[in-house]
Parts: C-alpha cells; structure tokens; sequence
DNA sequence: TTGTAAGCGTTATCAA
DNA sequence: TTGATAACGCTTACAA
C-alpha cells in the first residue's frame, strides 16, 4: 500500500506538502513542487485511504442509502420503482463525487447504528419511515432525506410527488372516458403514504360527480382468486368497467389475471396503473396510468442532499413534484348516454 | 460520539478491555466486568467506528458490488436481473454482518481506486469484466467473485449458469412444438458472453435437426420498425413461427410490438425468454422462458465470497447452475405433418 | 510555501 | 485477566 509518507519521502518533501497536493489544494503548495508531486503518486498508484480520511477529518465522502425491508422474502430492489429510483440516486451521487451504501433496514435500531458507525455525510430514505422520523433526525446530526413521506413532523425534508392530484387525474380520466362504475386495487391501507393520498384523490372527484364506490370495490392486494372476483364485479346488473390501481406493479397482476380467467383489457375491464414503470408502455395493451418522474425524483432527492451537506444550516424543504397522465390502451371509451363530461 | 475511552473511563477499566469486550472477546475477560461494561456501553449508546477499526486492523467488514455502467442514460439497475440479483445479494451480506457498497463502473481505473479507497474485505462483480479480470486480480489481493464470466482467465472464481444448456432447450421445446422456422432476437453480439453462448446452444440444436437460421433472421436489438420487421418474417411462403430472445427484457419488446403491428402472440408467432424475470409469468400471454434462479445465484455468489474471506487459499472455483424451461403461454403447437419429435 | 506535532478511535503486541 | 504503548494513514492547527 503506498501512503503519503512513501511518497514525500521519494519527493524529498513532508508527507503533509503531498496531502495539500492530493487535495487539490494548488493555491497552498508551489506549481512546481504540485506537478511533480502528483507525477510521482501516479507513479506510484497512490490511493487515499478512505477510513483514514474518515478518521482524521471527522467526515466521509459517503452516502447511505436505506431501504425498508418490510419482509423476508419481498426483496425491495424487486419492485421497479425502488431500483430504478435507486439507480439513478446511484449515478447521481456518483457524479458528486461521493461514495454509496446500501442499507436493508428492518428495526430502527440499525438505521442509526450504520450510520454512525461508518460516519456517513448524509442518508436517503426509501419507503416508508414515518415512525422514526423524529427519533432519527435527533440522534443523527447529518442531512437526512425523506421520500414520498407524509409524516407530521414539519421540519423534513422531504422528496414527493402529489400523490392526491394523480388520483384526481385517474378519477377525471376514468369520467372523462365514461366509466361510471369503478372499482380499486392495491395494498390494504392502514398508513397515512402515498397510497392513501392516491386513494383520497380518486374517491373526491368520483364522489363531486355523484358517484360512490361501494366497499364491495375496494380489493386487497393479495386477494385469493383474483381473477374470480374480477369476473364477478364486472358482471350482473351494473358491471364495473374500469379499475384503479395505486401502482403499476398492481395493474400488472390484473392484467394477468384477467387473462387467466378470460377477461380482456380494455374492452370488459378498463385499468390505470400509477407510477409509469418502464414495463408498462410494453404491456399489452400498454398500460394507461399516471407518471411519475422517477429519475427527476432521484436528482432532486441528490441535489437536496448535497446542499444539506455543503449547508448543513439551510432550511429544510418538502418539494412536491407534479405528476401526468400517461394515455395509452388500457382504458376503453364507454359510450355513456348519461355522460356529462 | 462515545468512543472506547468514555466507556473505559465510567467502568474504571483501560480502553483495551472494552475493546476486547466489544469484540466478544468472552473468553480473555472475566464475566463479571464484561457484563458491567457492556451494560455501560449500551446505555451510553456506544457504536463502533467502522473507519477506526478498519484503519487500525487492516480489515474491514465491507464488500462492493461493481456494476458494469455502459452508457450514460441506461441505468444498470433499471434492468430487472440485475436489481434482482443486487437485491438478493444485499440481503445475504446483510446477514453475514457486512456492510454493501454500490459502485457504478465505467473505467477500468475506477474499480481499482474504490476497492482499495475503503479497503473493501472482497468484491463482487455484475456485468462484463472479461477484459481486466486479470489486471484486477493482480492488482487487488482479495476475493473477488465474477458473475456470469466466460474469461480465459482460469483461476477465478465466478458464479454463472449454463447458458448454453439453457438455449439448447429453447430450441428442443420449439422443435417439439413443430416450429421449424425461427429467428433470433436480441443484442448483436462481439464478446464472448452469456448472449453467445444462449444462442449458439441454440443453434447447435437446431442444425442438428436439419435446420439453420438464415442470417436475415436474427434481428438486433435497438432495430428500428422492429413490429414490421417481425411482420415481415412472420409473412410470405415461409413464414417465421417462433422467435427466440436472449433475454426476457427482450421478449418484452417483442410483445409490445407484435402487439403494436398487429401480430398475435402466439397465434402468429410464438416467443420464448430467457431468465424468467418475476414480471414473465405476468404477460399477456406468460412468458414462456428459460428459468435461472437469481435467487440461488445470488445466494452462491455470497457464500462463495464469505468462504474466500476466511480461507484467503481457497482455489478458485467457478460453479456453474442449472437452468430449466419454464412452460407457458407463449409457444404454441405447430400443426407440421413433417414433425420427427 | 513548507514543515512539525498532535490526535482521530481503534487494534496489535507485549508486558504485568 | 488486564493494561501500557505504539501504530494505522490521514488531517488540523500552528509554526517557521
């Protein structure tokens, strides 16, 4: 391992001439002495060692990244939006210059634990961590990032989308197209996220133009039989023509099990997705739902974080980005004699 | 921060003797202080610097995962094998009590440099490397593990899958559905990697039935018109019936634009995948497909690595998995009087 | 512009 | 079973 002592010694200077140098700090040390000093480390293939810097500053060129593990075998990073999210925080953070670790976190105890432990300069949150927010921004005195929170603590700083509006647009689509009996898909929700927004934002508009959706239409994710209970609300007297889903990931496993049980999308049922995963624009028919810039989200979530880092005092921020409807096959024009839209 | 000393201090022991305690050093402590100063640390919420520990022992409880970054705007993780892999690989490190780095690749220079930066305990590598295998093993002592590697290289340690077994069968179970004119889709190949060896396995098969795949019908990813290029095949007096990908991201492609063109899956041409990614059994129709457990990859790839952490001789051993045909929706049986299977 | 000295929190080594 | 001391590679603070 070469050190910077090895390499003063062969530059004939002291080992603290090459560490300015090494640091880019040019203004310090003559151009001279700077060039050739950094010759000779090339030379020599320095590398700084990175825990001695960590160490001896008492920072680190180091972000964490967390991941909520809510489960042993639902792999995060197999959901679509959590890796690609994921991927472009990498890249971003990479482009910054600094390092990234990737956490799995099941108990909150860890979450401080790591942290600490490796002395990181900051930490991105993915999934859902209200519980903790309070608890960790006050044992951990860096920058800390949230995403898609909708905790009450009021000073986060938070990277969202508007969750509510997508449902809206959802809801105001499904009209527009004129659906009149619609029904819900995604995860049975106990928390205040993104879910319950998505929700909140379909049922308002559906309920300003008079229509309700009977709890019979609100199915759980991980339903049994599936496509059996697809088959019976979109029959009888006043069949559901279309169905909502609060991710793209939920659309998908309609899709499949319409096709088990002979339902086509979208002339019997219609579906809207939320998010704009990659996949979707290739389903058959594409999915029509609402769009989410992950990759913004991801370089907004990195900017936010590195101005926290270089201004460990600016105010912390709760940015909302928009949302838009991607149209695409998955919803059918209904002809509707009582449209009023 | 509570460092060994404040705990040495309240327990009126030397920092040596917490250290040992922290380290589970049960035996070279008595019973009694040990449990006293681990009440004390607790309390105090000691944790341990990562950077500290792996300045001062050479070693650290870390590992890298490099993933290859070929082109700016295509994020690695955006592919759903490769966050699959990531994801499960996290949670196996994560159980071995080390701690994951994430780092993008692009030169060849950069592994190097971050390896030996955070004087990471091994490394596992996710994409192609081929080329600086050797380089790399010269230049970093630790156990690095390749995925997926046909490198000449003979000493390294690599996890990957038969590929070539994999598009044998592929080819069998069109031959036994009574296809006899198929193509080829997925990215043109130069290296000597995985996609190589899937179709030439392929081939193999197929010329011995009397077969052979006329260059015009191996189709390039990124094709442009792709939907009317496969309509082109699938038209005139000897029609392409079945369409083998390399991967499934691929197949999804072609489902989108057969659909796009008009073209029936597997009515008018029939597709098969390889990898079996969790969103194939979810299409329209599922994805017939070549299965790799990612899973079990990944797990072996953990193990393997923890096994060269603690027996630094260990030889170097290149484990090859099974593949198997994963039979759905999307191969149809042909009606060919001249079938032989 | 350059150098000296001390110290970051931990472990290795040897002594008691 | 415990402790003293030196080191790990680097940076901070100050001195020359």
């Amino acid at each position: 391992m070469v050190t910077l002592k090895d390499i003063a010694q062969r530059a004939g200077v002291s080992s603290m001439t090459v560490s300015r140098v090494m640091n880019g700090n040019t203004k310090d040390v003559s151009r001279k002495t700077s060039e050739r000093i950094r010759k000779i480390a090339d030379e020599m293939g320095y590398v700084p060692n990175s825990s001695a810097r960590s160490l001896a500053s008492h920072s680190s060129r180091l972000i964490a990244a967390l991941l909520q593990e809510y489960d042993e075998d639902r792999n995060p990073l197999e959901d679509s939006y959590t890796s690609c999210f994921l991927g472009e925080l990498a890249h971003q953070i990479k482009e910054e210059g600094y390092d990234l670790m990737l956490h799995y976190v099941k108990d909150y105890s860890e979450i401080t634990y790591s942290l600490k432990s490796w002395n990181v300069a900051g930490a991105v949150f993915i999934g859902m961590f209200d519980e903790s927010i309070r608890k960790l921004q006050e044992d951990n005195q860096i920058p800390l990032v949230f995403t898609d929170s909708y905790s009450t603590v009021r000073s986060i700083t938070n990277v969202g989308i508007d969750d509510y509006r997508g449902g809206e647009m959802a809801a105001e689509y499904f009209l527009k197209c004129g659906h009149r009996n619609l029904a819900f898909f995604g995860p049975e929700v106990l928390d205040n996220g993104v879910v319950t927004h998505r929700i909140r934002g379909f049922v308002s508009v559906l309920r300003e133009a008079g229509i309700s959706l009977p709890s019979e239409n609100f199915i759980n994710l991980g339903t049994e039989n599936l496509g059996e209970r697809l088959k019976g609300i979109c029959a009888g007297e006043n069949p559901v023509t279309g169905i909502f889903t609060t991710a793209d990931y939920c659309a998908y496993q309609i899709y499949s099990e319409a096709y088990r049980v002979g339902l086509r999308i979208p002339e019997d049922l219609s579906v809207a997705g939320f998010d704009d995963l990659s996949m979707s624009a290739l389903m058959t028919p594409p999915l029509t739902t609402i769009r989410q810039d992950i990759k913004k989200k991801a370089s907004v979530t990195c900017d936010l974080l590195m101005k926290n880092i270089r201004e460990p005092d600016s105010p912390a921020e709760n940015i909302v980005l928009g949302v838009e409807l991607a149209e695409r096959g998955s919803v059918r024009k209904v002809d509707n004699p009582f449209s009023i839209l």
